[in-house]
DNA sequence: AATACGGTTTCGACTATAGAAACGGGGGAC
DNA sequence: GTCCCCCGTTTCTATAGTCGAAACCGTATT
């Protein structure tokens, strides 16, 4: 990461359809203009880049522009890889609301899991983990839930890795874990207090569809 | 409009976003590359670029790109703002609730009806229509009703097009359609058994604003 | 041990982008 | 009716920024 430069002109199209999606309606150039900080020959011609691919389209009436729906199927398309997170942001809202903590989702990974979605729980302090990070599954509650209620799969790996890196400096004891495990299954839930950070809950998973 | 000249880098990028999103999934700076037509430092930068705003992130262990959230939320920003979405959102759910069906909602384009959202009724068995799916307007329940009640711009260019591309073949029967088309009209709602699926079901359109 | 493929980096050349200034047209003020 | 102001649009030139070829380095493969 030598030169860290990024590329001036994309930078500046995803300003101006993010001031536009902030505007919350039809906007004109000198309006984008000013919100994005730049002058008005710059703003138009990237959105007459923009309208040619269909992401933006200008009001034949008023000369303004506003966003198209393309963005909004593509949003579609990154929440339906993302799966199931647009169902389950409801059921992590509600529940977030029940327990009045800060509720994540995660997806089992080969090496772990990871958070997909998180919602915070509004409190004094923010402790926010934010999403795309990989826990291991040794050392979080997440992971041991994985364990616990995944396929054996998972554990033979997990065996398997440590086996095969022969660093046996790696601190994890598999038979205590593996009782714990075994707790794990038979109670529903899990706890990892300050393992990853100060106090963790984590709950049963819903696993691979409903 | 003289010198059409859209912005390269902006038109890259935006490739790039597009084909992650068709991806489904982690990709690789390699085949990216190879998706969009270019090659590889290009696609890379433009990766860095987008990784900078936030709209890409990369998976340390894989090195592979993904879509984050964010173009979702601006997805969802802009559906906020094409209005009724929202507002649909809440009837779509409680239709669902009523009729114990799946519910979606379309709009009209030039070929068809593109599904813009869907709100799924949870029973054994899946059949899901994701959002951005482009439907026939001779061959689903939501092409017919579109066809009975849009403007009839939509009949005359359905017939045009399928006089000019000289395709006999086509095997849509007009006569019949249109008897169909008129039926629709007159009871007010469309079915489309077996034509895409197994049971389709729609409804007519509350169109172009309330 | 050697090869192939992945992501990353360098560097020079060219071109595509930015900014200043100017244009036409619509609307409002007076 | 006339003037003026503000909008979206256009031209033009210089420079900065983007591009492509080739090389680098790590990991996985044979």
């Amino acid at each position: 990461m030598a030169d860290n430069t990024p590329i001036d002109a994309v930078v500046t199209s995803l300003s101006v359809i993010e001031n536009m999606a902030a505007a919350g309606g039809p906007v004109g150039v000198s309006e984008l203009a000013k919100r994005v900080g730049a002058n008005k020959p710059r703003i138009y011609r990237h959105l007459r880049t923009l309208v040619d691919m269909k992401y933006v389209s200008q009001d034949p009436e008023t000369d303004k522009y506003s966003l198209t729906l393309r963005l909004f199927h593509i949003g579609q398309l990154i929440a339906a890889q993302t799966e199931f997170l647009s169902e389950a942001r409801y059921v992590m809202r509600s529940l977030r609301d029940e327990v009045g903590q800060t509720v994540t989702i995660g997806q089992v990974e080969e090496n772990g899991v990871r958070i997909l979605d998180i919602v915070k729980h509004r409190s004094s302090v923010e402790i926010s983990t934010p999403p795309g990070t990989l826990f291991a599954f040794h050392s979080s509650a997440q992971g041991k839930i994985a364990l616990a209620f995944g396929p054996d799969r998972l554990w033979q790996q997990l065996v398997n890795r440590a086996a095969d890196t022969s660093q046996a400096k790696s601190g994890i004891d598999f038979r205590k874990l593996k009782t714990e495990i075994e707790k794990i299954r038979k109670r529903q839930w899990a706890v990892a207090p300050g393992e990853a950070l100060m106090g963790i809950n984590a709950l049963a998973a819903p696993v691979f569809d409903a």
